[in-house]
DNA sequence: GTTTCGGTTCTTTTT
DNA sequence: GAACCGAAAC
């Protein structure tokens, strides 16, 4: 292969850097995906086994997308790298070793919505009733940052509730609690993945040593997005041969709000004293005038790697800045010029529109539909984490882990006459587990329940007795199969009245489910992912749309025309960031990313007016960020409707 | 004592 | 939407 040709300078000299630490600081559009998968192509060809090299990645999309591109370099030589997001490795060696560290192999993983309905439940056990004590949404975040920063909760409580009159000694106690009653029910969190993972290694010299035997090189994308105990147990990971190779960009941290720190990258060199350092600044993306709006606009900011987008590419367009008054004109203005843009022959689906929040696109959705234009939304809504597919996987889950009291209750709830406290007092007579393979456990449950729910759950045992007897722990479709079919089909019609949707939904899970080995696969596999369409889009049956999106999730994506909507103080940079120590800085590092997703043309469009639902309107200054453009480097637009 | 239903309010970002 | 709260219904 010819490594010369195909990369240039920098990227060459990245690709081809000698053993020990590196350091490569990738500018936005720099060939940063392209650096590190000819990286792997690289230690391959020089006789590296795949089976030592870890690519770790945050993302799902950006794992397979660069296992994809490395197979597909390599005509397939790199099978046996071991690729994928930091959660996902670390799942795979808590499954091997939870043991040790107190906890069964069979464990649960928690998603956030099952995190909230713990943390609810503690909450009633603790008998806080404080009116004003905080929101389990908001105690999840706050234990999340201290466990991913490694710092004490305290502090972090003090700084957070400065100015509520919160009873701190409550928000230690509740941590406690919660870490208890995880443990309890055999059940993790996305934190104490990463948590126990590292403690793993920490305590366990044999799993130490195994794994740093076995990984030989270790790649981090991202890096400047690694938390404290994400950047520790890469360092433990690569702790005996040392050739650890990270990749990113101070300038697109964008979780700091979940603990990752920035700092991990700045510091790397000092960390690691003989690291090399390879810097990517020439920009393949976008036009020259949009990297001047990026590099603007990033200017200011503290503290970071000072470097600047260079581009190769010709001129085309100056981005736009439309000045518009509310959200219906903005939402035709962004049609107007999507049509336009369709006229001039850029497909739909190389177009997006980015906000900073879920719930600003909600006109432009409309406006959307009613004009008929297809889209697709990277949606709020996790595919996994809809109400209807969890209900369909709670007879898995306690299939495969008889202590994870939130299925329990969560199928008992289903039926009639049976809410929260019945549901309670039924796990606790069953001595707070349910062994749902073996009949004993079946005709005990029978006797706690309500008449009501008993004709119901004779439908649905079998499904639960299969499961051994049939030996379907291979095959997670056939039990959901089996559960909709016995119960949940038709609960479904009564209770939602879109279950026809909710049904597809259920027909496309059990599809799904096909490419797992195994039932404990498949219930990891579900909490870790984030959608099921993602792999629709990179299909090439996926139609042609207009991309919605919040700019979190477009980091790493591009498109020919990219619309940045509800730039306004408050909304972007949001009232919520700006409130917090670094968080105007942040934000701004997120609206470099939305500026540098633009290949060809960029529109900024600020509105002047929102209007609430009943019937009142807001005033909206311009985004801090619109005005620290040189004007010059925009075209203004009014509204013109 | 519980469940269920209906009305109200408010949306940050993700593994 | 969906999460929360209060009141009616069982």
């Amino acid at each position: 292969m010819n490594f010369r040709d195909s990369l240039n300078e920098a990227q060459y000299a990245a690709v081809t850097a000698p053993d020990g630490p590196s350091l490569v600081i990738a500018a936005a559009g720099t060939g940063k995906t392209r650096t590190l998968v000819y990286r792997v192509a690289w230690l391959v060809e020089q006789g590296v086994d795949p089976n030592r090299i870890l690519l770790l990645t945050f993302t799902n999309k950006a794992a397979r997308e660069m296992l994809d591109r490395a197979h597909a370099l390599t005509g397939g030589g790199v099978s046996g790298m071991l690729g994928g997001t930091f959660h996902h490795l670390a799942n795979r060696l808590l499954r091997q070793h939870a043991r040790e560290i107190g906890f069964g192999h069979d464990y649960t993983i928690l998603d956030s919505d099952d995190a909230k309905k713990l943390m609810k439940s503690c909450i009633d056990e603790l008998e806080i009733d404080d009116k004003h004590f905080p929101k389990p949404q908001v105690l999840l975040s706050l234990y999340g940052l201290a466990s991913g920063s490694q710092k004490p909760l305290d502090d972090l409580a003090y700084d957070w509730f400065s100015e509520a009159p919160i009873d701190i000694g409550n928000v230690l106690k509740l941590r406690d609690h919660y870490t208890k009653r995880k443990k309890e029910l055999n059940v993790m969190d996305f934190d104490d993945l990463l948590l126990y993972a590292l403690k793993l290694f920490q305590t366990s010299e044999y799993v130490r040593n195994l794994y740093q035997d076995r990984f030989q090189y270790v790649l981090v994308d991202e890096y400047q997005d690694t938390n404290t105990i994400q950047a520790e147990w890469v360092h433990l990971l690569a702790g005996k041969h040392k050739n650890l190779m990270v990749v990113g960009d101070d300038f697109q941290s964008i979780y700091s709000w979940r603990g990752a720190d920035y700092h991990n990258f700045l510091s790397f060199p000092k960390r690691y004293p003989d690291t090399q350092v390879y810097k990517l600044e020439t920009n393949y993306r976008s036009t020259p005038e949009i990297l001047e709006v990026a590099n603007a606009c990033i200017k200011g900011n503290p503290m970071q790697f000072q470097k600047t987008l260079h581009a190769v590419r010709e001129s085309i367009a100056e981005p736009t800045l439309a000045m518009l008054r509310d959200g219906d004109e903005q939402a035709r203005y962004v049609i107007a010029k999507i049509e336009e843009l369709k006229r001039k022959g850029t497909k739909l689906s190389e177009i997006a529109v980015l906000y900073r929040s879920h719930f600003h696109a909600m006109e432009l959705q409309m406006a959307l539909t009613h004009a008929r234009f297809p889209y697709q939304v990277t949606s709020g809504i996790r595919f996994f984490e809809q109400a209807h597919v969890k209900d369909a996987c709670t007879v898995l889950r306690l299939l495969e882990n008889p202590a994870d009291e939130l299925a329990f209750k969560r199928l008992l709830e289903m039926f009639p006459k049976l809410g929260p406290k019945t549901a309670d007092k039924i796990w606790k007579k069953l001595g707070s587990r349910f062994e749902a393979r073996t009949p004993e456990a079946h005709a005990k449950l029978i006797l706690a329940l309500p008449a009501a729910a008993e004709s119901i759950w004779k439908e649905i045992q079998p499904v639960f007795l299969a499961y051994d007897k049939e030996n379907l722990s291979e095959d997670p479709g056939e039990i959901i199969y089996r559960f909709n079919k016995a119960f949940y089909g038709e609960y479904l019609v009564e209770t939602f009245e879109n279950a026809k949707h909710r049904q597809e939904d259920l027909d496309s899970l059990i599809d799904f489910t096909a490419r797992f080995e195994s039932c404990a696969d498949f219930l990891s596999e579900m909490a870790l992912l984030t959608n099921l369409d993602s792999e629709a889009e990179t299909s090439p049956a996926g139609q042609d749309g207009v991309r919605l999106s919040t700019v979190h999730q477009a980091k790493g994506l591009e498109w020919k025309a990219v619309f940045v909507i509800w730039l306004n103080e408050g909304l972007f940079p949001s009232a919520k960031s700006v409130e917090q120590v670094g968080g105007e800085a942040e934000e701004r590092r997120l609206f470099y990313v939305a500026t540098t997703r633009a290949e060809d043309r960029l529109f900024l469009c600020c509105p002047e007016v929102r209007r609430k639902h009943d019937g009142g309107v807001i005033f909206y200054e311009p985004s801090t960020f619109i005005r620290e453009i040189p004007e010059h480097l925009l075209k203004k637009e009014r509204g013109f409707f």
